[in-house]
RNA sequence: GGGCCGUUAGCUCAAUUGGCAGAGCAGGGGACUCUUAAUCCCAAGGUUGAAGGUUCGAUUCCUUCACGGCCCA
């Protein structure tokens, strides 16, 4: 029977004391509590892959090595039982006295959960069928200082959860196979979209101009150029300009950066999908859209028996969507006085501009309701800056927004190329400006210059991840799918 | 920005009408060679988010603040 060594008299209620007295104790016997490296480890998914079927009671010669996190403990003295966590799963230890000597028995039970440790060992199946390996020899990876979260219930503290990602990683299973969910979300968007024959790119974050959307920006500021930046608030003039240049089909993945309120659905940095299409319009964008979502949705295994992402979705007109759900018709009323009147004191009109108010209309009235996904077509040119005019209908452009689970997710248009009728529309939005709305962004000559030289008809589509991976997920929250969100100090 | 709710041991949670702040897990000491939310014995662990107020007495009631959640704008 090995003799415990009392670990630290007087110091027992301390956590993190009796933890630092492990470590030092270790560094006392030689050995190196922090390794540099541990080759040759099998994931525990693998492991018990190859063992499923092994009958209670077996034995084998099968040896592995296996490294990860200290889970639980069960059992001392000459035989104990202890679970070791790594991110394809869990696996059950068995230590023995007879195998491993007093010495190192005694070693491996002054771990501390939470710890890191590699283990060479034989497979075998407990006489109650469960998958385990005896620990033949082991090696301490990490000494772990700090307490792991409660091995049962797992880290519940919504704020923790957020603010202390790796606890709740360490302690929480499905917090785990959420993010592996949403590499697997954009692993299928680069896949689908690359298949395709688009190009990948990458443009601006820090740009001297912001533009492509309505948002207030960061500033940041540039020693060295003595001048501020904005952080973008979204890649569409500089994608565009790349469909200028001829890279005929292009995307980006990454970071947008809007200097508002956080809310559920709101967190100041983003991940965004922008592709841009030559010789498509926006119905082809459409369609494109539907078999990339569809396609996502099949490769996460989304299963809501209540939405569906399978093509094709249902399309209709915001127009026509407002007046089905508010009874009131934008297309009649295209002037503020007259929509005010219309939409009475179902909203608070004051200090609200037309295309505000049919944005307002469309928060308040349509978006909830759009559980299903749903294409809104043909929005006003008022709210349309960068779309091109509709083909058929005066005062309406090419554009649609794709709705699920109330939410915005995606947004598109036959872009805008004739440069003159852009300017028109940047300038006639700064002069909406002056009417108080701060978010329009700063006319952008070095967009302009482009259109200039030449665009050929493009479709465009901005698709948000994050709101995509909730949708995937079923999750209410932004906070859920990102990994650190934004929180006050 | 407004309303409501929450904040108690490292973690997960209790605490009656305002009357000695508790349990489980983790940690410490001990027993245990197929356990698995292991079990058993012993001991320990608290600025009840912060600051003020009411009261003989506040985790509990009131005010302000911080952070978070939900709902609304």
């Amino acid at each position: 029977m090995p003799a415990r060594r009392a670990v630290l008299p007087g110091m027992s209620d301390d956590l993190l004391a009796v933890r630092r007295a492990k470590l030092e104790r270790l560094r006392a016997d030689g050995i190196d509590p922090f390794p540099h490296a541990y080759p040759g480890v099998t994931p525990i998914g693998g492991v018990r892959a190859a063992h499923a079927e092994l009958a209670p009671g077996t034995n084998t010669d099968s040896s592995y090595r296996v490294a990860g996190r200290l889970h639980a403990r069960r059992g001392q003295g000459r035989m104990a039982f202890l679970d070791l966590d790594d991110r394809s799963g869990r696996l059950q230890l068995q230590a023995k006295l007879d195998v491993l000597g007093a010495a190192r028995m005694e070693r491996l039970l002054e771990l501390d959960l939470g710890d890191l440790v590699g283990v060479d060992g034989t497979v075998f199946m407990s006489r109650r069928g469960e998958l385990s390996v005896r620990v033949d020899d082991f090696t301490v990876l990490a000494k772990s200082l700090r307490p792991p979260p409660e091995k049962h219930h797992g880290l519940q503290d919504v704020e923790q959860r957020f603010r202390r990602r790796e606890l709740d990683l360490i302690g929480n299973p499905e917090a785990r196979e959420l993010f592996v969910l949403r590499a697997r979300v954009i692993t299928a968007v680069r896949a689908a979209l690359d298949a395709d024959g688009f190009v990948e790119v990458e443009t601006p974050v820090l740009q001297p101009l912001y533009g492509g959307g309505m948002a207030r920006p960061f500033v940041t500021h540039h020693n060295a150029l003595g001048r501020d930046l904005y952080l973008r608030i979204a890649t569409e003039l500089y994608l565009k300009r790349l469909i200028v240049g001829g890279l005929e089909r292009v995307y980006e993945l990454g970071k947008d950066f809007r200097n508002e309120g956080v809310s559920f659905k709101h967190n100041p940095e983003f991940t965004v999908l922008e592709w841009y299409e030559a010789y498509a319009d926006v119905y082809d964008a459409a369609d494109r859209l539907e078999a990339l979502v569809g396609a996502v949705a099949r490769a996460v295994g989304h299963a809501d028996p209540d939405v569906s992402f399978t093509e094709p979705w249902r399309r209709t007109t915001l127009a026509g969507a407002i007046l089905e759900a508010s009874g009131v018709d934008i297309l009649a009323h295209r002037d503020r006085p007259s929509l005010v009147t219309a939409i009475g004191d179902r909203l608070a009109t004051a200090d609200r501009n037309w295309p505000q108010l049919v944005d307002d209309l469309l928060s308040k009235f349509v978006e909830p309701e759009l559980q299903q996904p749903t294409l809104l077509f043909d929005y006003p040119v008022e709210l349309s800056p960068l779309a091109k005019d509709h083909r058929e209908h005066p005062g309406l452009t090419e554009r649609f927004e794709m709705f699920a689970y109330g939410m915005e997710l995606a947004n598109a248009f036959t872009e805008l190329n004739d440069p003159d009728v852009q300017r028109e529309r940047f300038e006639a939005q700064l002069r909406f400006e002056q009417g108080g709305d701060d978010e329009t962004p700063p006319l952008d000559e070095g967009f302009l210059l482009a259109l200039e030289q030449g665009m050929p008809p493009t479709g465009g589509l901005g698709l948000g991840i994050d709101r995509l991976v909730m949708a995937m997920t079923g999750k209410r929250s932004i906070r859920e799918v990102v990994l650190f969100p934004a929180m006050r100090d």
